[in-house]
DNA sequence: GTATTACCGAGTCATTCGGTTAGGATTCTC
DNA sequence: GAGAATCCTAACCGAATGACTCGGTAATAC
């Protein structure tokens, strides 16, 4: 299960992506299109400013933007940033790998199992950037207007 | 993430699916083998009975044992057990579903690719059973005697 | 009937989650 | 350069969760 934070965080980046331009946009207004609470959101904005995600300005006229375009940040990156490694255990993680204590690491059938949901999971994440996961409502309005309209 | 109470649970059953028969082995046992804290192990072994996973028996001669043959036990089911929904939000899950206020079920492209990654997880994890995972070093054997001797 | 075991309820202690409060620093506009 | 708008920083806080422990009760075998 992931967080709040890492809702929010997802869901305020996709939302700078979808609307597309390179201006930037108030924490403000961000939080009340996402319905999140500024001050929190704020915290997690920052955050992934000082991981190199965003770009931000301050004073009048200021706010955030993304640091790259869509297509070049990934849901995995946003996630481990706010939330730490995707694997189900540390011992079964490889960016945050950490070693059990109590098995040994070449036996143990239960990390061999999580390693595979690690790598199922990652392999997701890692290749879904933002442009992807906004794209789907434009794409398939190319494909098929009549539908999308309908 | 899961919980170190999952990784005991997980745990502690296929050392009961790996060493076959149907006798009843003590929580003392098997917190000695697994390394695990005896009292809250005996507090996950009861959570995982209570679900129909394991049976018991007091008194002398007591114990613990599968419930079921180990083909019929899968990480999911105890996953879920002990640790509650496999998907990341709520809103992605299946068997915990709670729908969220911040957002529009049918638009919100987060949850969409928070689906994928629940299928993925639930794809591997409910398919893969406690004989599955005890089984690969039996296997291995039986096709090359001489590698795994090695 | 006694030793052995699983069972049960509650309690503890540290950490994390999900924020809020209070203010400081920067930038724009006039 | 005054003032407003905005991000930035640090500290704090209550509630929940995680990871256990303690002390006792009930069933079973011998």
């Amino acid at each position: 299960m992931l967080t709040q934070k890492a809702k929010y965080g997802l869901k305020a980046l996709l939302m700078l992506a979808q609307q597309g331009g390179n201006e930037f946009t108030l924490v403000a207004e961000i939080a009340e299109r996402q319905r999140a609470p500024r001050k929190y959101l704020e915290l997690i904005l920052l955050e992934l400013r000082k991981h190199g995600l965003l770009h931000s300005q301050r004073g009048k006229n200021g706010g955030f933007r993304l640091a790259r375009p869509p297509a070049e940040i990934t849901f995995g990156q946003i996630i481990r940033v706010l939330d730490g490694p995707l694997a189900p255990f540390p011992c079964a993680s490889l960016t945050g790998y950490r070693k059990c204590e109590d098995c040994d690491e070449h036996v143990c059938a239960v990390r061999k199992q999580m390693r595979r949901v690690r790598d199922a999971v990652a392999g997701i994440l890692d290749s879904t950037s933002l442009a992807d996961a906004a794209a789907p409502a434009l794409a398939a309005e190319v494909l098929e207007p009549a539908l999308v309209s309908a």
